[in-house]
DNA sequence: TATGAATGAGCATTCATTCAT
DNA sequence: GATGAATGAATGCTCATTCAT
């Protein structure tokens, strides 16, 4: 989840290193990857050295923050292995992540972007924990068998397009993914795709 | 389709304007909407100042092609309505669509971001036709009855995952889009959203 | 001598080339490499943004000057050779060298700094017509004989003392010169050298 | 020697100062003016808060190691004349400042720089006994009698070309202060400088 | 007193847009 | 009309110096 506590800061430190996460989250998650570091700065009440004194680019910071979104995704997959129902399981995952993504334009933005190798990471461990609840809830039978990991990505897309202004209307990623998840509990029946 | 035809254009200008267009589709259609004016010039074999001549911002620019694919897709609608299939009307018009997304960055940004006022206009028009095709399937009692127009944009923007890299396979966006079509068709099974 | 000659530049580019040498030549000579891009584009009466259309990278600017001095002092060595007189041939380079370098303290810097690859070629050049200047007073008993071309830009080196601020006198480095060139002549006299 | 040994420091603050200033040393002689605070505080094993607790700026530390450098030499030319050969009194404090030279970049800058007050305090304790130095070998006739204290600098100066990279090689200053001492040892032999 | 986190002016570089040729 | 050189505001990042702990 973070990045490097490893040697312990002091509590000052701890406190503005929060900070400049929190503000971060806030304007990547307004702005995306077109935030300003001195924006991110201000709004963290804090000079942009210190920014950087915490993370050593602008690109570094977003991972940061993206390896921590994930990472939360990837604990939420793993919990959900627990929980009986597999297809409730699946689903809430997906519910998960597209909360997370609804409010997170630099999160959605990842979806389509070159993740960095320090998101890569966590991309990976949570490709593993989905892996299995999706495995689990196809060999239930309850989950379209064709349907692979990495369309995962794909099928969340759409959340973000809550970033869209004027907004359709504020919830409407939960009409996107019920939709989304109608189409996965079916098995395939669009019939053969075209080309 | 285009913004100022109004006035006819010397033979040499619209030929000018229209190596400029097809320049800036490729150009954004690679990199969306980072892409350089001076990239686009220098593929169009064009000065900057010609580019500049036509469209007076980099953003007119990226809305003339968008409002030409935006019109492309609507056409593409109003001609669904003489299909007799409605579903076939409505899935065809999607397929169409996500052709255009797959493989064009920039189009599939304008999904998430602001629309300028003059794509806004040819998203209407598209919104008009998509409007009808939706109805006349819902009438027909083969779409989900509580989709809305506005969903469209949500559902298609993960087309655009595709660019993505490394790409997970070449053409999953044609699994994604089987998979909403799929959610779309069967009446609403999900149960009630959370929250 | 110039490094991007080869397409012939608008009469205003080169004019503007021209002037972005010259503010550089006079600022790089006053600061040396603390010189600052915004200081020369001031000097030159011209953009920041001209400056870098022209040379890509301050250092690339600064290479530029410094190859086109190597360039002339290479020049000077090779017509040097047609001078009847061994001695007077080297001590002609040395004294026109120096001239340049009394007056440029980004050329003094340059003698101690590692060399960028488009430097590192002319003072190549420069290297093997001093070879040939040395090679010739050497055989013609003039010049010490245990002397080698790489000791050129150590001898050199004390010219650009004439930047100490304040300037124990103005030509200083006239004595230098003639004190090195009294070394340089003589045969070997100091005896063994010490450790 | 050093600046502010006035007041008596407490035992840990003197050996702070002393694992700052050689930190300093080591730093500045690798790298020069260029060298970071941080990069010394950190060979020094120490914040760099206490650094400057000791040196109110970069420049004052610099200037009391090159203070010390000179007040070094200053010792090594009064010793000098005690030496009964006046030109081996001369050249061998030439040597001993070469040697310092030749591994400290930070000095050899010196050599060209403004050097600050506290500095120049302590060059011209060494200038007045390099003076005499001087005085007596040009009494003796073994000294070229138009040399100046005001040269020595200049003649340095290009023992520091050691510096520049790749070398060429590893003790080529010892052959070029030993041209320079053969041309301080023979009478004005150049004939009349130019202009 | 020592520490090292915080500060922010400073600087190289980019790129949409303008305008002289 | 076309060209592409010129412009300069904007932005990421550095590093000497300050100051809270």
């Amino acid at each position: 989840m973070a990045t490097q506590e490893a040697r312990p800061l002091r509590a000052d430190a701890r406190r503005n290193r929060e900070r400049v996460l929190d503000a971060a989250r806030a304007v990547f998650a307004d702005s995306g990857h077109e935030a300003q570091m001195d924006e991110i700065a201000r709004r963290a009440a804090v000079g942009v050295g210190t920014v950087y004194r915490h993370f050593p680019t602008k690109d570094a910071l977003l991972a940061a923050l993206l390896a921590d979104s994930f990472a939360r995704i990837a604990a939420n997959a793993r919990a959900a292995l627990d929980e009986p129902d597999a297809w409730q399981a699946f689903a809430g995952v997906l519910w998960f992540g597209a909360e997370l993504l609804a409010a997170n334009r630099g999160l959605t933005e990842s979806l389509v972007a070159q993740p960095a190798d320090c998101v890569l990471e966590h991309q990976l461990e949570l490709r593993v924990a989905m892996g299995k609840v999706i495995g689990r809830a196809q060999a239930a039978g309850v989950l379209r068998p064709d349907m692979l990991v990495d369309d995962v990505p794909m099928l969340m897309c759409g959340i973000g397009a809550a970033f869209r202004k004027p907004h359709p209307c504020p919830g409407s990623w939960r009409r996107h993914l019920a939709i989304v998840l109608d189409g996965l509990r079916a098995p395939a029946a669009t019939g053969p795709l075209p080309d």
